[in-house]
DNA sequence: TATTAGTCTACTAAAATGGTAGGGATTATA
DNA sequence: TATAATCCCTACCATTTTAGTAGACTAATA
């Protein structure tokens, strides 16, 4: 399951991407509209911005901004900033491959089948983008 | 991610179907040779019972056995029962339906995304088995 | 009736999740 | 250049979940 924080993360692009002609929105704004803890929100911006996908800028005048278009914007890239690996198992993970503990990978079955998962499941995460969860349409 | 008691499940399971013909085997045994912990594992076999995905027989001679064919148990069912929804949000979960709270479902267009991952991740968790899962290849 | 083996309830430690508090740093503008 | 507006940062906290443990109880068998 999705943790609280990657669905406001979500609600929370799409609320810039749909007012993006504003520019820079108030992280209270979003908080108000989207009914997000305001501090709790302001770490996943934080977040989102170190990783690249938002930008801000301070002082009056200022706020959150997508730098990038919505359809540039994979959902998988979200929840992998927000809540890491995507992957059922540790050691079938691309961006955050561990060895798993219990298993030898070379006789161990159930990675095989997990990769499997994992490629099906990105073939719509990766593909799939902001501009596919927006409201007004 | 699978939780570890989801992972245990797996590896008892696949112990129990290499070892079918041997009769009923015990919580003891499949800990030693899984390396799990023997009262963890009494859990989530207690578990796979209750689901009806295992059949168990006590007193001397007794232990855990699998109760269909190896090929009859989706990986689906095993994750269902240790871990809950396989789905990402639980307003698109199958089994696990809860309502989101933050989201109305008819204008929240991530839900119909996330069913799309749903059904492409059971589409592979639905078809493989425990048999696609064992050693002995 | 003694032994074997699963069943059940309860407990615990550690980690993850969800959220809060309070300054600090930076920018715009009066 | 003062000050108000904003985001930035560190630390903290409560609750829930995860992973695992303890010990008594029940059923089957020899």
């Amino acid at each position: 399951m999705l943790s609280k924080k990657t669905q406001y993360a979500f609600h929370a692009l799409t609320y810039l991407a749909e007012n993006q002609s504003k520019g820079p929105i108030l992280i209270s704004e979003i908080s108000q509209e989207r009914q997000i803890s305001l501090k709790f929100l302001e770490n996943i911006l934080l977040e989102l911005k170190k990783a690249g996908v938002l930008g801000s800028k301070k002082g009056k005048g200022g706020g959150y901004y997508l730098i990038k278009e919505s359809d540039e914007i994979a959902l998988a890239k979200v929840i992998r900033v927000l809540d890491g690996p995507i992957a059922l198992l540790p050691c079938v993970s691309l961006n955050y491959y561990e060895r798993c503990e219990n298993c030898e990978e070379e006789i161990c079955g159930l990675n095989r089948v997990m990769a499997d998962v994992r490629d099906n499941t990105l073939k719509v995460l990766e593909n799939k983008t902001l501009k596919d969860i927006l409201r007004n349409r």
